[in-house]
This record gives C-alpha cells, structure tokens and sequence, in this order.
RNA sequence: CGGGAUGUGGCUCAGCUUGGUAGAGCGCUCGGUUCGGGACCGAGAGGUCGCUGGUUCAAAUCCAGUCAUCCCGACCA
C-alpha cells in the first residue's frame, strides 16, 4: 500500500480511528461525534490532539478566516506564544489575568506567559517602528494557539485550555479610521459566518477583561452554546448579560383588591388590571373591608409565612411579573443599599457591579442591624439614610406589590411618588424571553449561541498604558488608537458540528468538509467494482474535486456507517449489482437523498453539485 | 474553588453491598464461511483493577489520603 497519495485520500492508509460506542466523556454533539469519527483526541483536559481528518477541517476555518482577513487588508504575521513577563508587568496585567494566565519560569529564572491573546506583544512590536502618521492605518493578524488555564474546561473543543485562536489588532490616528475598519471587520466577520454554514447573530456585548467600549460578539447559534442571547425581528440582538430590555408596562399596572366574600381570607384575593373600571362590591360587604378601598389604594395583606416571591405569587394566586423583588446590599463606600426588580427578574452582577462596584449583599446579620425585614422589604417607608434603586423597567409601572417591611405582610397598590420615591433608577435586571424590545417594543426571543468570534474597539488603554505612539502631522506624540478582532478557530469547528449533525454522524457542509466527496466501493477486490471506483476517483480528483475512497476491505455496512459518521457532503456508492446495470447511487449526506445515476453521468454529475456547493459559500 | 459523580484490557461496562479464581460485549491477531446498512464459526493475544498507605492469613472489593476525568455554578475566543 503507497504511504502518499497525492490527490486521492484512502481510508485504507489514513488514520482515522472511529468509535462505535460515544465516548463516556463527552456530552455534546461535537464532542462526541468529533471524537467518534476521529478527528481529534483528548490529551488532558480542554487540551486535545487534531488527527489527519480533524486537521484538514480545521486548516480549512483557518483558510476562511484568512481569506476574510486578507479581504480587507489586514496583514498575516505570526506572533509567538512565549512572552516575557516584562510584557504583562508593563500592560499590567500579570496581576489582573490571575491563574489563568499560564507562566513559566526559565533556567535563568525568567518569569514567562503563555500567549492568551497577543495585546501585549503586538504593541511591543509596533510601538519603536511604527512612528509616524503616514504609516497609519495598519492591521495585524495571526492565526495562533492560545493558552488559557481556565477555571472549567469543558465540552471538548468548546472551552479548551489549548485552542487556535484568530487575533487582529488595528491601529488608527482617529475614531473615524478605527470605527471604518472595526465596521470592515464586523462584514469579514458575517462572511466568514456565512462561509461556515453558520446559523447566526451579532450580539451586543460586555469588553469584559479586554477593555474598551465598543464590542459585538458573534454568535452561532446553538442549544450547546454558553451564552445566551435575546434578539428581535428588528435586528436588535444582544448577549443576555448587557441586553436591557424596554419597560415590561403591562405586567405591572395592577392593583390588589381582597376578596369581597365575608370571612373570606387573603388567599382568595385575586389581581386584576388597574385600567379596568373597579370591581362591584356586593351589599353585604362590610363597610371596613379594603374591598371599599379605591383600586389604587395602598391596601397591607396579611400574608403569613410568605417569604419569597414564589410563595407571595402562589398565595395570592397571581404570576411572579406581577411582584417586585427587593433586595438588600451595600458598596464599596459602605452605603446601604435596596434594589428593587420585577419579581420575576434576576438580579444581573454584571449590571450591578458596573452601577455599583464592590456591590455585596447583606448578610442576615446586617440586615437586622439596619432594621430591614428578610422576606417582607419594601419601598414604603424606608429610613432616609437607605439609597434606594430600582430596575428601569418599573419606572414606568405606578402600582407596586411589594413588602410592607413588616414580618407577615405585604402592600398592594403601593404606588410611586405617592406612597414612596426611588433615588436612582438604573438598569440591573437580567432581560429574559419575553421582555420588551427596547427598539421596536415587541417580545424578545430568547436563544443560545457559541462565541465564536468577537470585534472591540480599544481606544488607547494599551497604548497608553505601554507608551505605543506615533509622531501625529503637527510633530506631537499620540497615542494609538486601537481595535483589536478575535476569532476561535477551533471552537468554530465545534460549532460547525452543533448545528450541522443527525443521529448518525456529521454533515460537514462543502466549505469546511474534510473532503468534498467520496467514493465507496462495496466490494474489494472485485473486478468490476474495484477498477471502476477507482477510475471514478481519479477523474473526479483531476477535476480538482477533493475525493476519498473507501478502499478499505469492510463490510458495506461499516463503510455505509463510517461515511455518516464522518460526514462526507456526497457520497457515491458503487455496487456489483448497480454496476451491472451501469448505474451508482450518490447519496447526499445532508438530506439523506439517494439518486441512482448512469457511470458515465456520475461524475460530471458530481462536479457540477460540488461547484455550485462552493460557490454557495464563497 | 464549592456541589455531584466516576476511575477495572484499546472502547463501553459488569464484579465491590457480603474480602479468597478478574469477567462480558465491541475492537485487535490467525484460520474458515460470508459480503448493499456496524456478519458468523473456531482459535488467540491483551489488565500494576488510577496512585499511595492502612486493616487482614488474604483487598478490585473495607478504611484513609492523593491524583485524574466528567457534570452543575462563579470566569471567557
């Protein structure tokens, strides 16, 4: 058997071990199939090898990508992965990164990084050479490994501690040069979404460690995917830790008003809009029932035992979006603080610590120190000394059922400007499904999506911090401004599988498939099949069409199997008995559709399906 | 780091409660029969039972520690 065979793939001679048993491992899709058609293989956790198959897929996002990124003129290098220490001291970030930075020490006792991203090192590099404004602009790129030591690898190739990682870094004298290439990069971006098959949104985001203001996140979407997203008809999409979703009015706008029956108990009161003209109160209600009460009258409900909102909404049989949730923290100054949300919120930390940093809860302790009531806190009547927040969401809502800061009871129809004031209203909610678009004000969808990319506007904080400038026209130093542009190859990969698999296996979409068709035949060794399928494979492969050929001596069934499992976009079966009648059968991986088509048609046949499959992706 | 779980031939797992001989299926090697959706028959190779220590005449099994891996949470391409 030849070792090398330049234009044709044989599975006879390649090393692709495929499992027919999931890996006990692996969760998800890609994951397991990844695993299973052997493509890759773990090493340790989140570190993993690329066998020949893996790695053809995985040359062929990097090419996408490089594409793209050459597209609009930004330049290919590569950066190393070792870093001095000196580097991240300086940016300051040796420090900042924490434990997932991996160091090392030399012999020398020289302290290193492994490269997590290159912000470090790409300014190192520009800041003595790049020195005038007439070099500007530029946009560096490398397509590198990256090493993170992060908290939870997990779910393979998703969140590895070892992954390739495409990172650009753009230089500019002005907002305008940077916001023009961060809006080139953004389209790239699209492209190479849509080269990959992707399903597919572009988020509004938090810069997290990075820095900076200005970021979108892409997303392919995707139930295995750790983020998630709201997004709307309209186009307003944004990750569910920054999206601030519109007043959520109408949950809100109701009042209480207790049951009219005689001996009735509060459990029987029931809610109902505000707007609706009051209810009628049966004659024989006595005159001091709150049923008298006008429907906007602060009403206090007994309410025993009722704790959390869950217990307040099912006591009084109403929904949790029909409450407002109260809880109680302080800053980094030490000012005691109440935050009030709709009932069926969380509470977002990245919000809060944004408004308010260093934000902690108070503990049962504190609380009673300050007088608040755990389980029955409300805005009516709070000392002055308490600042109190409340979600945006509730400006708008004028009638609140909120604790009554009194063990066992709450208040009804507490209403705002009227029976309390709120110092500062902020946006600290999480936005679920649901909520108000703040765009367009309908429902947003809720989904999940894979990161798989992600642009930022940096401005100067690395310029700045490691003095990269350029003389400007006028002779005076500035500071760059910079953008910088990621993309996680392997993790696309990943994503690819997501949303491109079935129960038997891959379905690689042309662009990024390890190989474009394949050829099977179901007999070795025959002399009508064998000669014919190769003959088939040559031609097919000096039309420039990237071929396989199962050569194996298998049974049909496991060449039937491993072709799924693998995930070959076309596959031609090649029988004795279909050969006889001077026919093979294509198979299209994706649907599932079996054509029979004459010998002499197939291959042309084939051509003219992979042409038009790759020109879809271009 | 907190919570949960698992470590037994290459893979998937049984055995552990109740200590005494290490097992199955798949995969692999050889021979034969088969050959269009993971074949069958026969023969065979392959295991420090994660590691360390303890209890015991005797430990895969009981005890302690430790390491690794996976899942949930806090961090992120």
């Amino acid at each position: 058997m030849p070792l090398i065979d330049a234009r044709l793939l044989r599975l006879s001679s390649l090393y692709t071990p495929t499992l027919k048993e999931d890996p006990v491992d692996a969760e998800i899709a890609s994951h397991r199939l990844l695993l299973r058609a052997g493509m890759i293989r773990k090493v340790a956790a989140g570190v993993y090898s690329f066998l020949p198959l893996g790695f053809r897929v995985l040359r062929k996002v990097e090419q996408i990508v490089r594409e793209e990124q050459n597209r609009i003129g930004a330049q290919e290098m590569i950066m190393s992965i070792i870093q001095p220490a000196e580097l991240w001291h300086e940016s300051g970030r040796w420090d900042v990164y924490g434990p997932e930075l991996m160091r090392f020490t030399d012999r020398h006792e020289h302290g290193f990084a492994l490269s997590p991203t290159q912000e470090e090192l790409i300014t190192f590099l520009v800041r003595d050479e790049l020195r005038s404004y007439k070099e500007l602009p530029k946009s560096l790129y490398h397509i590198q490994w990256k090493y993170r030591d992060e908290i939870r690898p997990r779910f393979g190739l998703m969140r590895g501690r070892e992954f390739v990682m495409k990172d650009c870094y753009s230089f500019h004298t002005t907002q305008d040069s940077l916001q023009e290439h961060y809006d080139a990069q953004s389209e790239a971006y699209g492209r190479i979404c849509d080269r990959l098959g992707f399903d597919w949104r572009a988020v509004d985001a938090d810069s997290g460690q990075i820095g900076g203001s200005v970021t979108t996140e892409f997303m392919a979407l995707a139930d295995a995917g750790e983020a998630s997203i709201l997004y709307c008809d309209c186009g307003f999409a944004a990750n569910t830790e920054v999206a601030q979703a519109g007043f959520r009015l109408t949950e809100y706008t109701h009042a209480y008003q207790s049951s009219t029956k005689p001996g009735s108990t509060p459990a029987d009161a029931h809610v109902r809009d505000s707007l609706d003209p009051p209810i009628d109160v049966p004659a024989e209600t006595p005159a001091d029932s709150p049923a008298h009460a006008p429907v906007n009258a602060l009403v206090k409900v007994h309410t025993p035992g009722v704790g959390t909102i869950a217990e307040l909404a099912s006591f009084l049989g109403i929904g949790e979006e029909a409450t407002v949730k109260a809880l109680a923290g302080k800053d980094e100054s030490g000012q005691l603080t109440i935050l009030f949300i709709p009932g069926n919120h969380e509470l977002s930390e990245l919000k809060i610590f944004k408004f308010f940093p260093g934000f902690e809860f108070l503990t049962d302790d504190d609380m009673e120190l300050s007088g608040l009531v755990k389980g029955y806190m409300g805005p009516v009547g709070l000392p002055q000394e308490i600042r109190v927040v409340a979600d945006k969401s509730l400006e708008s809502v004028t009638s609140w059922l909120v604790g009554a800061n009194e063990v066992d009871y709450h208040f009804a129809g507490a209403t705002l400007g009227r029976d309390f004031e709120i110092d500062t209203w902020a946006d600290i909610a999480e936005a679920l499904p649901g909520d108000i678009c703040s765009v367009c004000g309908l429902p947003l969808k809720g989904a999940r999506g894979i990161e798989v990319g992600q642009v930022f506007q940096l401005g100067t904080k690395y310029s700045e911090t490691m003095h990269a400038t350029y003389m400007d026209a006028e002779g005076a130093e500035q500071p760059f401004i910079m953008g910088c542009y990621g993309w996680g190859v392997t993790r696309s990969l990943a994503a690819v599988v997501e949303q491109y698999n079935d129960d038997n296996g891959i379905l690689w979409p042309v662009s990024v498939a390890p190989a474009e068709v394949a050829v099977i035949p179901l007999t070795t060794g025959d002399e009508l099949v064998e000669p014919a399928a190769e003959k088939l494979a040559e031609r097919l492969s000096e039309a420039g069409i990237e071929v396989v050929i199962d050569d194996r001596d298998e049974r049909a069934g496991v060449k039937f199997n491993d072709a799924d499992l693998i995930g070959w976009p076309y596959q031609l079966v090649m029988g004795k008995r279909g050969l006889e009648a001077g026919t093979v059968e294509l198979k299209t991986r994706a649907t599932g559709e079996k054509i029979d088509l004459t010998l002499s048609d197939a291959a042309g046949r084939v051509i003219t399906l992979v042409e038009e499959q790759r020109k879809r992706f271009l």
